[in-house]
DNA sequence: CGGCGGGCTGAACATTTGTTTAGCCTCAGG
DNA sequence: CCTGAGGCTAAACAAATGTTCAGCCCGCCG
């Protein structure tokens, strides 16, 4: 009784609020609501973790060390550079549907330990696609960490906007498996051969700067 | 007095809820905020309004008709065209920064008002890019409506993200003119070339297909 | 001048919601 | 058996917050 095992109340509260949390934003989801997911009293929540705050603290902790690969081995690296994503994106993108939707959450709601997070994230694609530029895998760029940023806020975008995609696809669930293969192909092509087939639109950013400084 | 000017505290009470909702998300902004922000009673919102519902509503109506156009005539297609950009998608783009904030938001906590509009820039978008596509500026694609989501997603994900964008940059204001420039020089390279310099992602993808059909 | 309608407010109200309190029930250890 | 600690709960509490109410003030119309 000294340790609570997987399936104990404890856990139940924080999967269901990592479920929730994820769905709806922290401050949309309630401390009832959560209670009566997990099949406890809302004290119970409060009984284990303190606060609401505390118990999104948490959650984030969980998640965190998912995405930092705690408990499981997924080094799965040639995979990753195959599908063109550093260590720390693919992890988040293979992670499981709901820690997936909490982490965009919370980049959208805007912790500080998310920051950190989405800190640490940044680094690794920009340490990725260094490498990548070395090796002649990757276009070189005269800003490398603006383009890390842009490359990680658009894989994270279907992941903040999903339920507008799922949408417009027509699909009932964004993070069904083939719907997810379909959709990052689309990305992927885009990521290798762009969209534009001339520079056109490069002259016009161009033009836009020279007149700017004049 | 029958006609209330720009700055009556209608209005003012309307941009002020505008720049909350956009800023912090709806659920985490009150009435009373707003009111102060106004300079103006709680009581007065409600009065003016209905209630917080509806003052959204009215938010989202006045983002709309500024994002349709109304009122502004921003029919700056050969620059659009130029910089890569669907009608509905320039105007958001270029819109204060305010409004920009505003329905990056609304996107994200998901009102009806907001899918129809999101469902609208798509349609834009996927005609723009079928347009382009049959004059050679574009690239063919066998999905074309997943693409123009994915294309749309992608240049939401900064505004969605704007907090975290702009800290990893170092900069105070993401929608500082300047800044914008400079990030979005390196959004229109990836549109153009990509990022990678070989198919090796998508060959990877076309192999983790084939695994899975059989 | 008189009143009246609308912009506007302070105060009160009701509900939601995070949190606290007091105590129940079970079970391991003496 | 008994006792105490910890998981657990119902009920109460307090703060936040959307909303309502009664009425003030001021310019316009009759």
């Amino acid at each position: 009784m000294a340790i609570p095992d997987d399936s104990s109340a404890r856990t139940r509260i924080r999967d269901a609020a990592l479920e929730r949390f994820g769905r709806d934003g922290v401050n949309r989801v309630t401390i009832r609501a959560i209670a009566a997911d997990a099949g406890v009293s809302p004290a119970l929540v409060v009984h284990h973790f303190g606060s609401k705050e505390a118990l999104r603290r948490e959650c984030d902790a969980y998640v965190v060390a998912t995405m930092r690969g705690d408990g499981i081995d997924n080094t799965d690296e040639l995979s990753d550079a195959a599908a063109g994503n550093a260590r720390g994106l693919s992890r988040m993108l293979d992670a499981a549907a709901p820690v997936r939707r909490y982490l965009a959450r919370a980049f959208l709601d805007g912790s500080p330990e998310a920051a950190a997070l989405f800190d640490e994230i940044v680094d690794l694609t920009a340490a990725w696609l260094a490498d990548g530029e070395r090796e002649g895998r990757v276009r070189r760029t005269e800003q490398p960490r603006t383009r890390a940023v842009v490359y990680v806020t658009h894989l994270l975008a279907p992941l903040a906007f999903d339920e507008h995609v799922a949408r417009v696809l027509g699909v009932e669930d964004l993070h069904d498996i083939d719907v997810t293969l379909r959709f990052s192909r689309v990305a992927i092509e885009m990521f290798t051969h762009g969209i534009f087939t001339d520079e056109r639109a490069l002259d016009a950013w161009d033009a836009v700067r020279k007149e700017r400084e004049s």
